[in-house]
RNA sequence: GGGAGCAUAGCUCAGCUGGGAGAGCAUCUGCCUUACAAGCAGAGGGUCAUAGGUUCGAGCCCUAUUGUUCCCACCA
């Protein structure tokens, strides 16, 4: 009974359907077996406003491969999905959705509507990407899809922060912030990004009061001086000690400011006098402390003036710049304007430049925290693959800071801290406290800060198994096997996730309280010119467009080739195009294979019954098989496809199928075993990579068991090694490919046929069993070997082991002829004598590896034999 | 200022613990050979950035240099 398959591969008919009956059948969802191993993959978890773009295609494209494998090859494979409530990026979508329908802000209508809506939204739009997942192929246990706000891990959250306090590592302080004026909230150190820009240096007099001295001053940002509370110059600095102590009178203002002394001055940078703005620069604020000045904002949280600045008061930043200059200009406390370029904080979110503003917030104590976090990468219970990312870790966690973790948004997880509004005292409780401890009140309120999103996704490990609740799946899961992440991430959550599974899961043994073991980084998809992909240059190419347009599998297959772990990548119409091809080319060669095939099992024939080529096929089938699995052991994920693709397309189809089709044609059942056994088998280590094409094939091969996702993975065989029949058809190739090459050089076309004529010693290869292989491959009418060739009207082709003889009389020059064989004879001199030397010299054959000496003796052979063919050939002639 | 990556064919990139450089695309030649023209058979094209060093042997290891990209810190 022949099957048979569409013409052209089409995808988007076969995607949907296989991905249900993936879904239909629960096979993304594994059982807690004891009598398997347990494999688990957590997911970075995407913005649950996002959208699909390459970087996650790229990312669970590579979590997909690993965890399919993992799966095929028995064990218990859990990967666990979710989003992140994503705080800023979310609350904004949905404040601006408030702003155009009802032309309200989050103010009008309160926490708890505002709060109301967000989560409406989050219901109807919000996880899109989830379904976009899908359409990749992902095969995620979708069972267990995790929200970082939902009640469980919120209870996860607010234990963690609970704990945390009370060992002492949460404290809340007054620290210079990043303040973001557009997203009203303070950020991380790791939320801010740097970039040059060009700015000025003004230089401005501050009269010292009592003489007509002045004193110098150059600042970047004039408008803070109505935050200044002194001004400092270096203890040693000598133009300046005789002034500490006086006061000097602040421009536009009427107040007064001491002069002081401070090491943090530089003598030799700019005038070598600081004001000193504590509210408004992290140095600033420690000199403020150290010199107990006082503290005056300038600016507030929106980026406007505040009183202190007088009749600027209200004006925003910038405007307020421009008009002060003008103003100190005209009133003669300009000295001079210097260009100046210099590093700039942006809010990473919305672009807006960071204002540094002092304020109360929240913040993990870091210390204690990051020393375990340490030691595990280094003593090697974590690797980072490709190893140098370790080096960036490490140095970020040796100097990292506390971290911010309080938000002033609505959207998250809102401290549980609760002040008592009559004595002032601070708890912290998973509970709703309702009462003072201290004073008894019930004038209690919490705190409206919520938390950092990241510090949710930092349990994401645990959280999502279940934690704090002692689960089956946290015992039978954790910890999680890999983690797959880009490496712009390491800092953000990588990092945060090591720190706070090592903390609370303390008590453990090391090995039992990491998150992973692996953390396999990959690069950023860039666009075909290199650039990241963004919406502002639009540039970005949508994985959903593209799905569409070539399928899933081309797309995972464009993504996961050639690329190497931590490498950023480009993606361009030529490499998805190649893809789709290739996938193209497998469904071609399945359907050939189905054309031809009558058997119902899938079973290898004795090996009495197999032939040369299929013996030769085996061995290299066996060889992938081992060397894939290794590849995709060790994340080398676009090597292993890679050799994937050589062997179905070099190997499979442009040698095996060709070599087979006569028997194909006559019936063979040994070789419809052989090249169905190949094929479903390759197709089993190609499905992790392409899941949907290779299902579908897979189905409609002869087959056991529901599907090719759950079937068991390949494992390579002593018994499928046929050393001596590939070295006999790699002599056949051999000799084969180098006709092709002559009649090629002589434009012979392939519907010439003429008879070749084997003078060899070698008649174990070529006999009456691979004469046909001439005839169909090497555009042969007939093959015979004889001991001697005597006509001189033949082209002679050499070959290691064999010279081959074909008269073509009529396309033949003779002259022609000797200069290419003379030239051949040159060539394979210059190679023997290479090679004698290499062989003659002691250290190489003292030193080397024996199987290195040995294959440089076999190719030296190889050369004599040639060589003795070609004089023997140029004699000829000259006869 | 500190750290890291990259530099290989015209282009985009592989090259796994050192054993005489590969792929895709592009270019050129010839083919509708009964799975595939999204294909088949061939060809051309590389001082593996530069200069030293280690080694019997270096694209791979070490040092320096040049170019380039990124990360971290940050000077008012």
């Amino acid at each position: 009974m022949k099957k048979e398959l569409n013409k052209t591969y089409s995808p988007a008919e076969i995607e949907d359907r296989l991905y249900q009956f993936w879904c239909d059948n629960g096979y993304f969802t594994p059982e807690m077996d004891e009598n398997k191993k347990p494999f688990s993959i957590v997911i970075p978890p995407p913005n649950v406003t996002g959208q699909l773009h390459m970087g996650h295609a790229l990312n669970n494209t590579l979590q997909d491969i690993i965890i399919r494998t993992k799966r095929m090859q028995g064990y218990s494979a859990l990967w666990v999905p979710g989003c992140d409530h994503a705080g800023i990026a979310t609350q904004i979508k949905v404040e601006e959705v408030l702003r155009k329908e009802q032309g309200l802000t989050r103010h009008d209508i309160g926490r708890e509507e505002f709060l109301k809506l967000v989560w409406q939204w989050k219901e109807q739009y919000g996880g899109t990407i989830i379904g976009q997942l899908k359409k990749l192929g992902s095969s995620c246990d979708w069972t267990r899809e995790a929200f970082t706000m939902s009640d469980t891990l919120s209870a996860a959250v607010k234990k963690t922060f609970v704990r945390l306090y009370d060992k002492g590592l949460i404290y809340r302080g007054l620290r210079i912030t990043n303040w973001c004026p557009h997203c009203n909230t303070a950020l991380s150190d790791a939320e801010v990004e740097y970039k040059d820009l060009e700015g000025s240096f003004w230089h401005i007099r501050y009269p010292i009061i009592g003489t007509d001295e002045y004193l110098t001053i150059a600042t970047t940002r004039p408008e803070t001086m109505f935050g200044d509370t002194a001004v400092a110059v270096h203890p040693e600095d000598e133009r300046y000690t005789h002034l500490v102590g006086k006061m000097l009178k602040l421009p536009m203002t009427d107040r007064e400011i001491p002069i002081i002394a401070d090491e943090y001055v530089e003598k030799d940078f700019g005038t070598g006098c600081v004001k000193i703005t504590p509210c408004h620069d992290p140095n600033d604020f420690e000199v403020g402390t150290r010199h107990d000045l006082p503290m005056v904002f300038a600016i507030d949280e929106d980026g406007k003036i505040t009183e202190a600045g007088g009749k600027y008061k209200g004006m925003d930043r910038y405007e307020a710049r421009k008009a002060l200059v003008a103003d100190l200009e005209a009133e003669g406390y300009l000295v001079k304007t210097e260009k100046h370029s210099h590093n700039v904080a942006h809010c990473y979110r919305c672009g807006t430049v960071i204002e540094p503003l002092a304020s109360k917030q929240w913040f993990v104590k870091m210390k204690p925290l990051a020393e375990p976090a340490i030691q595990v990468v280094k003593d090697g219970d974590i690797r980072y693959v490709p190893d140098r990312f370790s080096k960036n870790y490490l140095h970020w966690m040796e100097n990292i800071h506390d971290w911010c973790i309080s938000r002033q948004l609505w959207w998250g997880h809102r401290i549980p801290a609760y002040y008592c509004k009559d004595c002032g005292e601070v708890m912290v409780s998973e509970t709703d406290v309702h009462e003072c401890v201290k004073c008894k009140s019930t004038n209690i309120k919490q705190e409206d800060d919520v938390l950092d999103t990241w510090f949710s996704s930092a349990l994401w490990p645990f959280s999502t198994l279940g934690w704090p609740e002692d689960t089956k799946e946290l015992n039978y899961y954790y910890p999680t096997n890999v983690l797959v992440t880009a490496y712009d991430i390491i800092t953000f959550w990588v990092s945060k996730m090591i720190f706070m599974s090592l903390d609370t899961m303390e008590g453990k043994d090391t090995k039992d309280a990491i998150p992973f073991p692996d953390v396999f980084i990959h690069g950023l998809v860039r666009d075909a010119q290199g650039r990241k992909m963004s919406k502002s240059l639009g540039n970005g190419i949508d994985p959903l467009v593209e799905i569409e347009k070539y399928g899933a599998d081309a797309l995972r297959f464009a993504l996961a080739t050639g690329n190497s772990p931590g490498n950023d990548m480009r993606y361009s119409p030529e490499k998805i195009e190649a893809a789709r091809n290739f996938n193209n080319k497998v469904w071609n060669a399945a359907r050939f294979v189905l054309m031809n095939l009558d058997i119902e099992k899938l079973e290898l024939p004795d090996t009495a019954d197999m032939q040369i080529e299929d013996k030769w096929v085996l061995s290299l089938y066996n060889r992938l098989v081992s060397e894939v699995t290794q590849n995709i052991e060790n994340y080398e994920l676009g090597v292993a496809l890679s050799k994937l693709y050589d062997f179905i397309w070099d190997i499979f189809c442009d040698w095996y199928i060709e070599l087979l089709k006569p028997r194909l044609n006559a019936g063979s059942k040994s070789a419809q075993q052989v090249i169905s056994y190949v094929l479903s088998n390759t197709l089993k280590l190609l499905h992790p990579f392409m899941p949907f094409i290779t299902e579908e094939i897979w189905q409609t091969l002869p087959h056991e068991g529901d599907s090719i996702m759950i079937s068991e993975y390949p494992t390579a065989c002593e018994c499928l090694n046929f050393p001596e029949d590939e070295e006999k058809m790699n002599a056949l190739i051999e000799a084969i490919k180098a006709i092709r090459v002559r009649r090629n050089e002589m434009n012979v076309p392939p519907s010439k046929k003429a008879k070749n004529y084997i003078v060899t010693e070698r008649t174990d290869i070529f006999n009456e069993d691979t004469f046909v292989f001439f005839q169909r491959l090497a555009s042969a009418s007939e093959v015979e070997v004889v001991s001697e060739y005597t006509d001189t009207d033949a082209v002679q082709i050499v070959t290691p082991s064999c010279t081959v003889f074909i008269p073509l009389a009529e396309v033949l020059d003779m002259e022609k002829e000797l200069e290419r064989l003379t030239k051949e004879k040159e060539k394979t001199i210059g190679e023997i004598d290479r090679l004698e030397k290499k062989l003659g010299n002691e250290g190489f054959v003292a030193k080397a590896p024996a199987a290195v000496v040995e294959g440089e003796k076999a190719k030296l052979a190889k050369y004599k034999d040639v060589l003795a063919g070609v004089e023997a050939a140029i004699a000829k002639i000259k006869k």
